[in-house]
DNA sequence: TTGTAGGCGTTATCAT
DNA sequence: ATGATAACGCCTACAA
């Protein structure tokens, strides 16, 4: 045992079998147009097998010059279950394609995105956050396509999360007027981090009343703590004309509200209606079940491989309307 | 604007500065040693910028040998908010060393683990499955560190995480014995994918309750689903013994008993206690506060950054007794 | 049917 | 102080 044992390579595997480099190559990449002997083909397998020997990726990037790697960027910011349900269907749809799905969470703002291009080299990229367009410029004119999440129309770069954000706002307001309620109230979540995502989901509720004729919605921060969240909705109740419904900026939010009217005594949805975002597994299981947008990652990340592919295969991007990754799932809360 | 845009190499910035390859290679690297006029790595670093060069991540880890790249490798089953919080956490201990964590989402049994060898290299591998340990081998045999989380100690690699996870199990019916409670329950995730790892916790609370010399947990299954939720609360409480408390696989599990008890009108705790694991943000937002088993992501990732550490310095991984890592959260449900 | 050779971009060594 | 050169491992056109 050396200290710094080395990697077997395609030459060690020829000089096992005792042919040459390049067949070795033909047999492990099975190469068509060449005949090799059913015999030496099992040879250098076995050897290959024995060896555990694995082509060595840079080599083969540096000499095929790409890569079947895709990046998705994520900022810190989303991380929720959506994220993930999203990485879990985007990595099978890929991997059918032969393509790898790597995630990276920025690690903040002192370190430029541009870094991780001296560190992997992928094929494409999917970034979940509009702030890094400028940084991905580069990229994409080194060729590589970079794709985004909630742009609709595909080519429409400016605003284009925010006016998928504000949909989410627009459609939460238009189910809680549907329902009869005409003061709404709108729930921030604590953490700064999602302040520029919840801006906007509040900018498209505001449109919304503004637009129906109702006065905008009563804000409130709503923290994941009980107390606090209950003082929020004692905040809401107060006064001579209480607020009736809210939205939440997304499901834990949402969960956060039912808990401080609990505590409280105010009855959801009689005297106070939630709806939430995302539509978690949690949301069946509250008490009363919560009703919410639902953001479909399974169509999401349909959308998204659809546009990868396209983009790879240099056709055009394919449009698929955003509003079909959203609805209403009606539950108790409402 | 060509169909297939090139790459900008550091041929290009050399030939647009007039200088050599190596010269820009010395400016770019920053190399000690070397005396480059002042003006000429202005010059490079100008030209460099202008052109966008970046540099080819898969040529410089064929020359070097390694590269800065740790892989994060999840099977499907976690990827809950304990397994975001450790990328998050892990990914700005490593930057720090200027290491980028990837994280790969194995997309089932059907292709091997070692396909992904073939895309990227990575300089160490953090595995959260034990199920890998035997296809991991060859990348031990190649020299490349793979760190496993819950292994203590840590060169215990059989049963390592079942002892882990047998140790929440414990927790929670001691902490549930401490405050009197004598008939336990345990409920169990829906999701089949979880079934190992609830089987473990299931285990560990059985064996503390052998020891304790009370009757075992009484088990139910319970969806993330009021009604079903409610079901699994009113088998609890029948008959002439009932259930007083009960472990939950998680906090999402937890939650859905509660709201389970909650449509029953069953008060928590004081008919039925309830005690989660992982302490999710909203833990501490649902109506009463859920007592829960935190499993400390902070420490775990710096666990795993200094054994990943260690591992590359080709030092001794250091020892960390997982019981750091574990800690009763106690709020209102027990 | 198999072997030879050249090159991908970067960097370390050596020579100027 | 700067320039030439070789080598990393793999792939493949071409030669034998």
């Amino acid at each position: 045992m050396c200290g710094r044992p080395r990697r077997v390579t395609a030459t060690d595997v020829a000089k096992a079998t005792g042919v040459s480099r390049a067949t070795v190559g033909f047999v492990l990449n099975n190469t068509p147009g060449q005949s090799i002997t059913a015999a030496t083909r099992a040879k250098v397998l076995a050897a290959a097998e024995r060896l555990g020997y694995t082509p060595y990726a840079p080599a083969r990037a540096l000499r095929s010059g790409r890569t079947s790697i895709v990046v998705m960027l994520l900022s810190q910011l989303p991380g929720g279950p959506v994220v993930n349900a999203v990485t879990e269907h985007l990595t099978a749809l890929l991997a059918e394609d032969g393509l790898t799905l790597l995630v990276h969470m920025h690690p903040g703002r002192d370190e430029p995105v541009s870094a991780l291009w001296g560190v992997v080299t992928p094929a494409a990229v999917i970034a979940f956050d509009r702030a890094w367009d400028e940084e991905l410029a580069p990229l994409r004119r080194a060729g590589i396509p970079v794709v985004t999440p909630f742009v609709d129309p595909p080519d429409d770069l400016d605003g284009a999360v925010p006016v998928m954000m504000q949909r989410i706002g627009r459609l939460q307001v238009d189910h809680l007027v549907l329902a009869g309620h005409t003061r709404l109230g709108f729930a921030l979540p604590d953490d700064p981090r999602l302040a520029p995502m919840a801006g906007d989901r509040l900018e498209g509720a505001r449109f919304a009343c503004a637009e129906l004729g109702l006065d905008l919605p009563q804000v409130a921060t709503v923290p994941l703590e009980v107390a606090a969240a209950a003082e929020a909705v004692a905040g809401w109740r107060a006064g001579p004309a209480p607020v009736t419904a809210v939205c939440a900026y997304n499901d834990e939010v949402a969960i956060a509200v039912l808990s401080g009217a609990h505590r409280l005594g105010v009855a959801v949805p009689g005297e106070l209606a939630v709806i939430g975002v995302d539509d978690v597994p949690l949301a069946a299981a509250v008490s009363p079940p919560l009703t919410t947008i639902a953001t479909h990652p399974a169509t999401l990340s349909r959308y998204l491989y659809e546009a990868l592919a396209a983009a790879l295969a240099d056709g055009p991007v394919p449009h698929r309307p955003a509003t079909e990754m959203l609805a209403v799932t009606v539950r108790g809360s409402v």
